[in-house]
DNA sequence: GTGCGACGATTTTAG
DNA sequence: ATCGTCGCAC
C-alpha cells in the first residue's frame, strides 16, 4: 500500500515516531513541534499500515477540544468518520466505561455526574450538618482535600491519619461525602477515574476484556497526568499492549492540580520506551526560541530538549518598563493599534497575564481604543447560574430522586421553602432512607409541616409532577422550553437583577433550548445504551462549553498564561512580568513551584510566532493598594543580545529620578538600612501605604525579610 | 423567610 | 477594589 500520504509532510523525527515498530514509545514533543500531527498520523499508520482495527485503539487527551481536533483530523486523513475509535478525554472514556458497567462498578444505572459547583455545595452542606465550623473547615479547602486524595487513588480508609484533629476531621467529611454520593448516585470528576480504576482492578474478566480489545493506547499531554490517570494507563496496558505517549516535561504547568511530571520519568522507567525528541519548531522565530530555551535552562531535572528552527531569527524580544499598570496597558494597546494599522488582524494578537484580575485594565484600554477583544476565562456556558437552574429542573423532572438538583431549585424562584423547611425534609429523608423529593411527598401526605410550608412544598411537588407527566415522551428541545416557561425562571431573575443582566440570562436560556433542540447523541453513547437525555446531561457536565457564546469575530485575545497553552499567535504580549506577580509570590518559596512558574513563562514565550513583548510595571494597584515591585527574574534570564529595551533606565534598581516614590518619610526603594538583629540591607519592595506600609529588605546576612515600616527599628544609612 | 450592610480573602483551572 | 458569605433586622 502507498503510505506516502502518511509520511510526506513529516520530518525525520516525526517519521520515526509515526512508524515506530513493536515497542512502547515516548515522544518528547517540544512546543510547536507538530505533536498533534504525529499523533494523528500515528493513528492512521496503525490502521492503514499495521491493519489495527479502529476498535482496537484508544487515544486519550485532556480536553474535549483536543479530542475533537484529533478526531476530526484522523477522519480527514483516513477519509472516513473514525467511528468505533475511542478518542476522548480521560473523564469521557471513564464515563463511558462506567455507563457500560454501572452495576459492576457499584453504581445505579442512572448515576449523575457531579460538577465542581455541585460538589462544593454538597460538601458545604455536609460540613454544616456535621456541625463543623465553616471557618475552621472552609468547604473549598475540604473539597481540595477530598479531590486530592481521590486523584492519588485514596479512599478515606487509605489515608494515613497523622493528626487526630484537623486532618482526621477532613477524612471524616470525605467519608460522609462519599456516603452521600453513593446514596444518591452521584459521581464527581475524580470519582469517574477512581471508580474505573477500581472496576478494572477488581473485575479481572473486565480488565482482561479491555486489555484484549485495546492493543494500542495513545496518550497526549502525558506531563499533565495525575497518579490515578497513570494507574489507569498501566492497568489498561498490562504486559502486552503498546503505549504511545506524548508529552513535554517543560510544559508541565498543572502540578498544583495534581499533575505529576514525574509520570514521564516513571513511564520511561516502567516501560523502557523508545524515546524520540521532536525539537524542530515550526512556530516561532529563532530569537524567540533561543530566548525560551535560555529561560527554561535555569530549571534542573529536565529531560533535556532544545528547540530549533530553520526559519529566520526575526525581531528581538521587546522589553517594556512601565511606570504603572495603566501605562503598561496603554503601551500594549498602542502596539496593537500599530499592528492593525500595518494591515494585520486583531485576532493575531494576544495579551497573556498571570492572573485574571489583570485583564480589566486591558479591557478598558481596548474599549477606549475601540478594538474588539475577547476575554477567556470566567464562567462557561453550562456553568452559568440560569443554565444550571434550568438543567436542575430538567434533571429533577427526569429523575425526581436527584437530591442535588432538588436542593438547587426547590426554592428558585423563591416559593416560600426556606432553609428551615429544607432542613426538615433532609431530616426526614435521612431518617427514613428516602430521597428529598420522596420525603417532601411523605411529609405533605402526613401533614407534618407548618401550614404555609406544606402549601409551598405541595405546590412544588405539583409543579414537578405535572411537568414530568406532560413531558414523558417529549423531545429534549420542547421539554427544555416548557420547563423554562413553567418554572418562571426568567421572571425570577427579572425581579432581582439589573435589566442587562436579565437580558443576558434570558439569551442564555434561549441558547440552552437551542442546544437541547440541536443536540445529537454521540455514536458511542448510543452504543453504550444511553438515552439521549442521559447523554445530554453528561455532556453538559463533561463539556461545560465555551467561555463565551461564539461571536466569531476578529478579536484581540486576552487570557491567562495557563489558558494559552496549546495556542499560538503572531503577536504576543506577556504583561505583568514582575516579581510577586510572575513568578507569583506564593510560588517563590518552594523551588519546585518556582520551576513550574518558569515553565509557565516558557509556555507563554513559545506561544509567539513573530513578535514577543514582555512588560512590567514599577507600581500597580493590588487589592486596592499600591504596590511596588521589581522586574521578574525571568526577564533577567533573557539573553541581552536577544532583547531590546524600550524606555531603558527604569528597569534597574535603584529606580531612576522619574520613578514616583511616595514622600512618606519611610525608606524608599533602593535605600540602605540597618536593623538591630538582621544587620544591614537594601529595601527592595514596598506594599501598602502609611502606617501599614510593608517593606521587603534584602539583608546581607539574614536574607530577604518583610517588615512593617512604621514599627520596624530601621535606621537609614543612605 | 427574605433582604441589606459588614467582613475577609484574593493564582493558575479541564473534566 | 471587588466579590462572596454571614449575621441581623424586617
Amino acid at each position: 500500500m502507498d503510505v506516502s500520504h502518511l509520511l510526506d509532510e513529516l520530518n525525520e523525527a516525526q517519521r520515526e515516531a509515526v512508524t515506530a515498530g513493536s515497542g512502547h514509545m515516548l515522544v518528547l514533543a517540544g512546543a510547536g513541534s507538530g505533536k498533534t500531527r504525529v499523533l494523528v498520523h500515528r493513528i492512521a499508520w496503525l490502521i492503514q499500515v499495521e491493519h489495527v482495527s479502529p476498535m482496537g485503539l484508544m487515544a486519550v487527551t485532556f480536553t474535549n477540544k483536543a479530542a475533537g481536533e484529533m478526531r476530526g483530523r484522523v477522519g480527514k486523513l483516513l477519509g472516513i468518520a473514525p467511528n468505533g475509535l475511542w478518542i476522548g478525554t480521560f473523564h469521557g472514556i471513564c464515563h463511558r466505561l462506567l455507563r457500560l458497567h454501572a452495576r459492576e462498578a457499584g453504581l445505579p444505572e442512572t448515576f449523575q455526574i457531579l460538577d465542581s459547583e455541585d460538589q462544593y455545595r454538597l460538601i458545604r452542606r455536609l460540613i454544616r450538618d456535621m456541625e463543623f465550623d465553616e471557618g475552621e473547615f472552609p468547604p473549598r479547602q475540604v473539597q481540595g482535600f477530598i479531590n486530592h486524595h481521590k486523584d492519588e487513588g485514596r479512599r478515606p480508609d487509605e489515608i494515613e491519619v497523622w493528626d487526630q484533629g484537623f486532618q482526621a476531621s477532613q477524612v471524616e467529611i470525605y467519608r460522609h461525602y462519599q456516603a452521600a454520593c453513593e446514596r444518591t448516585g452521584l459521581v464527581d470528576f475524580a470519582e469517574l477515574l477512581l471508580r474505573t480504576v477500581e472496576l478494572l482492578r477488581d473485575r479481572p474478566e473486565r480488565l482482561a476484556h479491555y486489555r484484549q480489545r485495546f492493543g494500542h493506547l495513545l496518550i497526549d499531554e502525558f506531563q499533565d497526568t495525575n497518579t490515578l490517570q497513570y494507574a489507569l494507563v498501566r492497568l489498561l496496558a498490562g504486559d502486552d499492549n503498546r503505549l504511545f505517549v506524548v508529552g513535554d516535561d517543560d510544559q508541565s504547568i498543572y502540578g498544583w492540580r495534581g499533575a505529576r511530571v514525574e509520570n514521564v520519568q516513571h513511564y520511561a522507567r516502567d516501560f523502557s520506551p523508545l524515546v524520540v525528541r521532536l525539537e524542530q519548531n515550526y512556530r516561532s522565530t529563532g530569537t524567540i526560541l533561543e530566548a525560551a530555551n535560555r529561560v527554561i535552562d535555569h530549571n534542573d531535572d529536565r529531560m533535556g530538549k532544545n528547540l530549533w528552527t530553520e526559519g529566520e531569527p526575526g525581531e528581538p524580544i521587546r522589553v517594556f518598563a512601565a511606570y504603572n499598570a495603566e501605562d503598561e496597558a496603554d503601551f500594549i494597546i498602542g502596539r496593537i493599534e500599530d499592528w492593525i494599522r500595518a494591515g494585520r488582524k486583531p485576532s493575531e494578537a494576544a495579551v497573556l497575564y498571570r492572573s485574571n484580575a489583570q485583564s480589566r485594565l486591558f479591557e478598558q484600554a481596548l474599549l477606549r481604543a475601540d478594538i474588539p477583544y475577547r476575554v477567556y476565562g470566567g464562567l462557561r456556558f453550562f456553568e452559568r447560574a440560569e443554565v444550571k437552574d434550568a438543567m436542575a429542573y430538567l434533571r429533577l423532572v427526569h429523575n425526581r430522586d436527584d437530591d442535588s438538583a432538588f436542593e438547587r431549585v426547590v426554592n428558585v424562584p423563591a416559593r416560600g421553602i426556606g432553609q428551615r423547611t429544607v432542613a426538615e425534609l433532609r431530616q426526614a429523608a435521612g431518617s427514613r432512607g428516602l430521597s428529598l423529593y420522596q420525603a417532601a411527598v411523605a411529609l405533605c401526605a402526613e401533614d407534618a409541616l407548618a401550614a404555609r410550608a406544606r402549601k409551598a412544598v405541595g405546590a412544588f411537588i405539583t409543579l414537578i409532577d405535572g411537568l414530568a407527566g406532560e413531558l414523558t415522551d417529549a423531545e429534549l428541545g420542547p421539554a427544555m422550553d416548557r420547563i423554562i416557561q413553567a418554572t418562571d425562571l426568567i421572571e425570577h431573575y427579572r425581579g432581582r437583577e439589573a435589566p442587562d443582566r436579565v437580558e443576558a440570562r434570558e439569551e442564555n436560556l434561549t441558547e440552552l433550548v437551542r442546544a437541547a433542540e440541536t443536540f445529537s447523541q454521540p455514536f458511542e453513547d448510543e452504543q453504550a445504551g444511553l438515552s439521549p437525555l442521559a447523554s445530554f446531561l453528561a455532556q453538559a457536565a463533561l463539556e461545560a462549553g465555551e467561555h463565551q457564546a461564539e461571536h466569531w469575530q476578529d478579536c484581540v485575545q486576552l487570557m491567562t498564561l495557563h489558558s494559552a497553552k496549546g495556542l499560538e499567535f503572531p503577536l504576543v504580549f506577556m504583561a505583568g512580568m514582575e516579581e510577586g506577580l510572575f513568578p507569583h509570590s506564593r510560588s517563590v518559596e518552594e523551588p519546585g513551584r518556582l520551576a513550574e512558574e518558569r515553565r509557565l513563562c516558557y509556555v507563554g514565550m513559545t506561544r509567539a510566532m513573530e513578535l514577543l513583548y514582555m512588560s512590567f510595571a514599577e507600581s500597580r494597584q493590588l487589592h486596592g493598594q499600591t504596590s511596588f515591585s521589581r522586574p521578574s527574574r525571568f526577564v533577567g534570564e533573557l539573553p541581552e543580545h536577544l532583547t531590546e529595551s524600550i524606555r531603558p533606565g527604569l528597569t534597574t534598581r535603584p529606580a531612576g529620578p522619574t520613578s514616583p516614590q511616595p514622600e512618606d518619610g519611610l525608606p524608599p526603594l533602593g535605600a540602605q538600612v540597618r536593623h538591630p538583629s538582621f544587620g544591614d540591607g537594601t529595601v527592595v519592595e514596598r506594599e501598602g501605604q502609611g502606617a501599614n506600609t510593608r517593606i521587603q529588605v534584602h539583608f546581607e546576612q539574614a536574607g530577604p525579610k518583610w517588615l512593617i515600616a512604621g514599627y520596624a527599628p530601621l535606621e537609614r544609612l543612605s
